[in-house]
DNA sequence: GTTTGCGATGTAAACGGTTACAATCCGTAA
DNA sequence: TTACGGATTGTAACCGTTTACATCGCAAAC
């Protein structure tokens, strides 16, 4: 197989220097027309495209950036953070920008302390750890926040709006007359755990309701059940529940079905993340709507301008959520 | 900023020649003890590690290979294709790959012909354009293809048992005594469409039962349900019903509950790809369950074979599948 | 005491682009 | 006509490694 042409290749047969055809690739504007033409038709009839990683070298950037999810769950690229992948991937193809995706606990031994070096940005998902923001930072790579916030640092977080969301789907119950709303909240990152529990604490106190039927479960449907089930077993039990995410809500549904309550007429539930699973529960589950690609893009978008040098952005970036109603209300 | 130091800086240090420096990194056993370890401190004292773009550009290996997700859905990264990703994304770190993640479409325009070069090898998933393969194939790029086959290509293809996935199925629903089997079919890749399709034909003929109750559907809940409702409304209404995925198993167990059928009482049903769904169900649904993860792991391996010139390895590769016995039966 | 051979190390030329600086061209104003 | 200046283009150094080849030292074999 013949080697890849070169830039020389092109050089020659167009007839102009290296330069030129350099030029006429990455600064188009900085050579004559009738220059350029021939220096396409070279390369065309060559099949030569720049190679990018010789180009990294002279340029010193490399135009990667990485997505590192900092999870320890056995799923890490659940419903959520894939989501926040494709809009990153998305907005990164567009961007011309190259990604990497990859877990923070490997990442941290092998290319942390190995190859940090040819990342220009990263962005960090998860319960990052303040260790890892400080080590990339302090080896001069970008680094954007997603669904995370942490103090102390100089960077940007793109965030969703927790407590609005919390406000729509508790709202949502109340206004439809409930009163004695319970909680079942899992052990999510540190950061949405207790977005969403101070929010619903915040805002049932706003209405003057008791914010005291909280239970926690694990992060599995059976656990989820059964909290549902103490939950819906006491002798003042609940006209509705707020499920912190909608596999709880999942189970919440499945533990009123056991007890033969009827859903929404004896129990309201509404779930969180509007993930694809709430049509297909019975009934449909209403849900908050969180808008991950978005979310991804603004990460991206924030990256660039941090390597643009254009860091007078916002430091949080905060995304609106939409309660979407469906029957389970 | 200080910029990063090079090989020169701890070839100065510790006395030695760039390239026993650079043996020391890369070839530890062409270099005495005693020099290694002068290398090894100098490197440390600096914060010293090798520049992996220079790296590859001396080498002209890159060790980047790419997972490239070929699909026009809305989402990219469903919870099949993300649990191959994951897959993927161990396997790389561990072998030292860098891993780039993209979807296909701006991948042909942007990348194939501007930056294929210096991906080593890529596993497409989804449904892969022969096009797309001759391409990266005649640019000396590793193929492997995953969940998919393609004739008339010298390529590694990673696929699981569809055949054998569709025969734990449709032997549990007929071992139970069940003779009326019906299918409900969603338009998956073509590669799966065909296999599930097929193997339910073939199996349901083995048995000496009649194959011709089959239904098409969209991939939504809705068009699940409806195709559902259409099916049980029969005058002669099938005892059970093999989906082709989970949602399509939800989007039934709805349309039995709809025209008050009890499950698995007066309908059994059989979804596949055991999601994370299938116990959030009521009643929690029997799966076929796929092993994404190590399918992703697999194709990582199959393509470092291929790049170390050991393709001496079986063109396809099956993976078993497992039935998830639960209650919907 | 030479020669031979091998392991450890050094020298310097790639790898394929970019870009500072110099040189040239060409139109314009003096 | 000539000097001037901006637009184009060419020359060559550089980005940070790897590695073929040369060199060196030293022990075994003659």
């Amino acid at each position: 197989m013949p080697s890849n042409p070169t830039i020389y290749d092109v050089s020659r047969l167009s007839g102009v220097s290296t330069a030129t055809v350099s030029r006429a690739f990455s600064n188009p504007e900085h050579v004559k027309e009738h220059t350029r033409r021939k220096v396409y038709e070279a390369a065309e009839a060559l099949h030569y495209s720049p190679n990018a990683i010789a180009r990294a070298m002279a340029r010193q950037r490399t135009d990667k950036i990485a997505y590192l999810i900092c999870k320890k769950d056995a799923t890490v690229l659940d419903e959520f953070y894939a989501g926040i992948c494709e809009g990153i991937m998305q907005s990164a193809n567009h961007s011309e920008f190259q990604l990497l995706v990859s877990t923070a606990e490997d990442w941290l031994h092998n290319v942390s302390t190995a190859q940090a070096k040819q990342i220009e940005g990263v962005i960090l998902g998860g319960d990052a750890k303040a260790e890892l923001v400080s080590e990339l930072q302090s080896r001069g790579v970008a680094v954007v926040l997603v669904n995370n916030r942490m103090s102390g640092f100089d960077l940007t977080c793109v965030v969703s709006d927790e407590r609005g969301g919390v406000r729509q789907a508790v709202e949502h119950l109340i206004f439809r007359g409930h009163r004695h709303i319970a909680m079942i909240a899992g052990q999510f990152s540190p950061y949405i755990s207790r977005e969403r529990y101070t929010a619903f604490r915040d805002i049932m106190k706003e209405y003057g309701l008791p914010a005291d039927d909280i239970r926690l479960c694990e992060l599995n449907v059976e656990s989820a059940t059964q909290a549902a089930m103490a939950l819906l077993q006491q002798e003042q039990r609940p006209t509705a529940v707020f499920a912190t995410n909608d596999m709880i809500a999942a189970g919440t549904i499945k533990a009123a079905r056991r007890l033969g309550l009827q859903i929404p007429e004896d129990l309201a539930v509404v779930g969180f993340d509007d993930s694809s699973i709430c049509p297909m529960l019975e009934p449909e589950l209403t849900s908050v709507h969180i808008n991950c690609r978005r979310m991804g893009e603004l990460c991206v978008e924030h990256l660039k301008a941090l390597l643009d040098g254009k860091s007078d952005f916002p430091r949080v970036v905060t995304l609106p959520t939409e309660l979407r109603i469906r029957r389970s209300v």
